[in-house]
This record gives C-alpha cells, structure tokens and sequence, in this order.
DNA sequence: CCCGTCATGTAATCTGTTACATGATTGG
DNA sequence: CCAATCATGTAACAGATTACATGACGGG
C-alpha cells in the first residue's frame, strides 16, 4: 500500500492539501513518482484521516477538504522508509513494448519508436522547466524538501538524456539488419564484481 | 492488461512454455519487464486459453502443461502494440522513498541510501553476466529476438551505471548542508524545444 | 447561459497479492 | 528419508480503474 505513502509523502513537505491538489500532482506524468488515480486518492484520504494519520485543517463551504500530516502520519512515514523492504517489482509498459517491435514490420516499428522519442523528449522538456523555474515559484529552494526535488528531478532528467540516445542506437538497428547492437558505454567489464 | 500482453511476448520467442517458466522470469528482478505472481500467471494462461490466445501443445502425466502462441494471440500482440496507449503511469518505490530521505536523520538515511547502492550493484552485476554469456547459452543470437532482447539489457545496464553515479552525489548532498544539488550532465539547456 | 475547471465521491469491475493446499521428483 | 525444487491451483482479500453522479464557481 504504497500510496498511503505517497501521500504522507506529499504531505510531510508541511502545506495543508487537498484531494484534489494530491490529484493533481498524482496524475502529472512528469512530476511525480508514483501514479495514483482521483477517486483512489479521495477513498485513501479519507481512510487515513480515520485511522488518525492526517487531520483536516479546513473545510470550506463548499467541499474543499484541506489535510495535513500528524505526529502519527509522519512516524508511520519514518517507519515505512526504515522497515518495509523497497518493492523492487518492475511493471515498465514502454519497456515491454520496446522489447517486442520485431513483432512488426519497419514501418510500424519505426512508428511506435516515433511515439516514445516524442514522449521522452515532452518529459524531457518539462523536467527542465522544472528545474529552472524553482527559485522562481518555490518558497525556500534550499531548504532539504526542495533540495531532495531537484536531485530526483536531474535523475529523472538524465534518464530522458539516456533513453533518447538509446532510442536512436534502437532505430539505426532496426533499420540495418547487420548494425551491432548498442555497445555499452561503461569501459571494462569486470569478470567478478 | 499488461499480463496478457506480457505473457504473448514471452511466447512469441517460439518454443513452448509453462506457467512455472513463465514464472521464473517474470519473478527475477534483473531479466524482465514485467512483474507478476505465480497464481496470476497460472489463472492469467487458463483464460488466454480459454480465449484462444495461445494453444496447450504438452500436458505431460504430472501437471505440467506448455503453451504457445497461436496466431490469434500474434494478431492481439500487434494490436496492442499498435492500438493501445502505451501506459507511461509511474509506481516507482524506490524514487519515492529517496525522495523522502530528508524526514529521517542522516545516520538513517545513509543506511538506506547503502541498501540502494547494493541493490543497484547487484542488478548491474546480473545484467553484465546476462549480456556476457548470452552467446554461450542461447539459441540464435543474431535473430532480431535476441537482438532486441541483448539491446534491452544494454539500456537497464546503462541506467543503472547512471543510479549509481546519482546515489553518491545525493549521499554528499545529504551529508554536507551546504553542498550544490547533483548537476545537470546536458549541457547547454534550451530555452524553447 | 454555457462551458471548463474545481471538487468530491459511489458502485461495479478488474487486477494483483497472500496464504494456503496439493502432490510429484530429485539429490544428498 | 528428508528437504528442496518442480508444478499447479483456489480462495479471500486488497489495490486500482472505470464509469458515473453531483454540484459550485468563474469567464466569455
């Protein structure tokens, strides 16, 4: 149940938020670690608020619900990060994709390559306005939060840089049957590690 | 329903295979797109079965039952690849728990940090020996299959390098208050796309 | 006044996990 | 003979998606 997390995560960074804020950045393709969908955010929300994790600052009129993690939400967020084993597990539809286009024939293939570049480089593009427009919108761009932010950000960043260059490496292969596969890009290959 | 999907990829490399093959790929961590749980695969290839999606070719005295793709299932193959949205939704554990390393104190969190490192090691020792002893093992290793399949295991090993650079450059963030946030390996950032 | 965005939720369904059950075969 | 691995499945539950429903507010 990592969204229970995802959410105190969210919310430890101080701010009340709403379901719909929570929303927002759950469903935002490139700002986010972990995808989440509205209703499940809202149904989480208010399990969480029963168990005692997150209190309610504001209720206007209207629905608005405003939320904001307690001394209990951010303990079960220590303990989560310190004693539950990291899931490793892997669901990578694009990876799973990319691994079948001999499947299809050039045109095609070449096709769905088209689509993934232009994906990589749309998120390619928003990580960098990310990156940049910090100091701008942001309250204390040295305080630790943000700091943590924008290394996952230059992560995230690099690892479109990374699968650009591949991308391109997978075409020309496609394309000419006898191409060698894309080489590493690491020197010597140790024998034992 | 990516499982299905998943599951017509492995069995589009030809030979027939059981649900307990299946299994053992889709449960190792470094050779494989795609997670999934033994009695998933079990109930998911009775339905694809029953659908028509793939065909029992043995089912020898003891349980043990092999499947292969018909062209049934090569058609709905292609259709995924060719119709369905790839699904770019992110649940990344391992992102949102480094994210939240600054709620925990920096003893804490260099442990974590250590567990990732050794994580990312092993993975990348997998994919060496993967990448290295593929000739020895396989069948064909010229065959766009395993073409696609050795260029895979390039781009994991290639992220995984990067992690691992990125991890020591947080570790030093966290360590020294005052230190700059991991920079950008890209150089010049354009301002347009 | 209508449309888009804000804002929340319910219900049905599907997907995925965990715990359990069963039994054959193989190697020490 | 015992333990590990092979091999499959069921049942109960938890997690997640989809479709739908509701209604306020603001801008053109």
């Amino acid at each position: 149940m990592a969204l229970r997390h995802a959410i105190l995560a969210a919310l430890s960074r101080g701010r009340p938020r709403t379901g719909y804020d929570l929303n927002a950045s759950f469903n935002d393709v490139n700002d986010r670690a972990w995808h989440a969908s509205p209703s499940q955010v809202y149904s989480e929300l208010a399990k969480m608020e029963k168990l005692g994790l997150i209190d309610i600052t504001e209720r206007t009129e209207r629905g608005r619900t405003s939320y904001v993690i307690n001394d209990s939400g951010l303990d079960e967020l220590r303990r989560w990060l310190l004693h539950d084993q990291p899931d490793h597990g892997i669901r990578d539809d694009a990876a799973l994709r990319l691994l079948n286009l001999w499947v299809l024939d050039p045109a095609d293939a070449d096709y769905l390559l088209d689509a993934e570049v232009t994906f990589q480089r749309q998120r390619q593009f928003s990580l960098r306005h990310l990156l940049l427009s910090w100091d701008e919108e942001r309250e204390d761009p040295d305080s630790p939060v943000w700091r943590s932010r924008r290394a996952l950000y230059t992560l995230w960043l690099r690892q479109t840089d990374l699968m650009l260059d591949w991308l391109e490496e997978l075409r020309t292969m496609l394309h000419d049957p006898v191409s060698p596969v894309p080489e590493l890009l690491t020197g010597a290959i140790p024998a034992k590690i």
